[in-house]
DNA sequence: TAACACTATGTAATAATATAACATTTATAA
DNA sequence: TTATAAATGTTATATTATTACATAGTGTTA
């Protein structure tokens, strides 16, 4: 009568509750730093404190982190398997970002193979340009 | 009698010249503090002309960063134009990175449209999973 | 319950990555 | 040649992330 993962996923420690919670409602991605200066009233100090619970929360799919900005971003999407399959679209001039689902596009990179025949359990893929809003 | 963009592109200053022969003879992905390291008995002495020189180098398409490990490798690859298409799969145990050279992958995501219709005129795919070696 | 393993927290210090600001020099084009 | 753009040099500082160590909570199981 074990607890399942998926269970387990859905039961945040104080911080990593905090922290979700600030990203869940942002409507851009956040940084480290933004989101210890927005729960210090709460209680976080540290940086560490935030970078854990950071790491926890991509770790089990809850938030993204957008690479080529070093920014985290709640996740929306149903589909990407525990953070194992992520796509994201960027706008240069206003930064927004918003996660792609498609089930053409997961299924392709799920399935690519390279030169060697070696396929990839999990992977990362920016697109850029610019949104409807900026062009 | 104008000098081509192309053209402009084999002609490296200096600086960019000695930072791209180390990343390019490099069997890894060097990262900025590395580079700044190994160069200093050239005469560069500051992260800025080190990160300056990166950036052209990326702009130009001769490097490009591996957003995911904050580092760089030289470009191996003739079609990703100019930086603007960039596919790579890194190995999450020996951190081998490879620049991964696909027609199809390329074709693909260069024609990918998200559920607005829209297309992106860059992206950058990495890929994660265990190499040859490491498996 | 007691002992254990595991996860999370708190705190200070510091490492690693990247940019701002300003002065000067070199290369290129008109 | 003169204007312009590109590159360099230098100092200081901003931003992002981790190491190390001590403590506390949570769930498991003997």
């Amino acid at each position: 009568m074990g607890i399942s993962k998926i269970d387990k996923m859905q039961n945040l420690s104080k911080n990593q509750q905090i922290i979700f919670d600030l990203i869940d409602k942002s409507s851009e991605p956040l940084k480290a730093y933004t989101i210890l200066f927005n729960v210090q009233k709460k209680g976080i100090k540290a940086p560490l404190q935030v970078y854990r619970a950071l790491d926890k929360l991509v770790e089990i799919g809850k938030i993204h982190k957008i690479e080529s900005r070093n920014a985290f971003i709640a996740c929306h999407n149903s589909s990407c398997q525990v953070a194992k399959a992520t796509a994201f679209s960027i706008c240069e001039i206003c930064e927004k970002v918003t996660e792609i689902s498609s089930a053409g596009l997961s299924k392709y990179l799920a399935n690519f193979k390279d030169k060697d025949g070696m396929k990839y359990s999990k992977y990362n893929l920016e697109f850029f340009g610019l949104c409807k809003k900026c062009r």
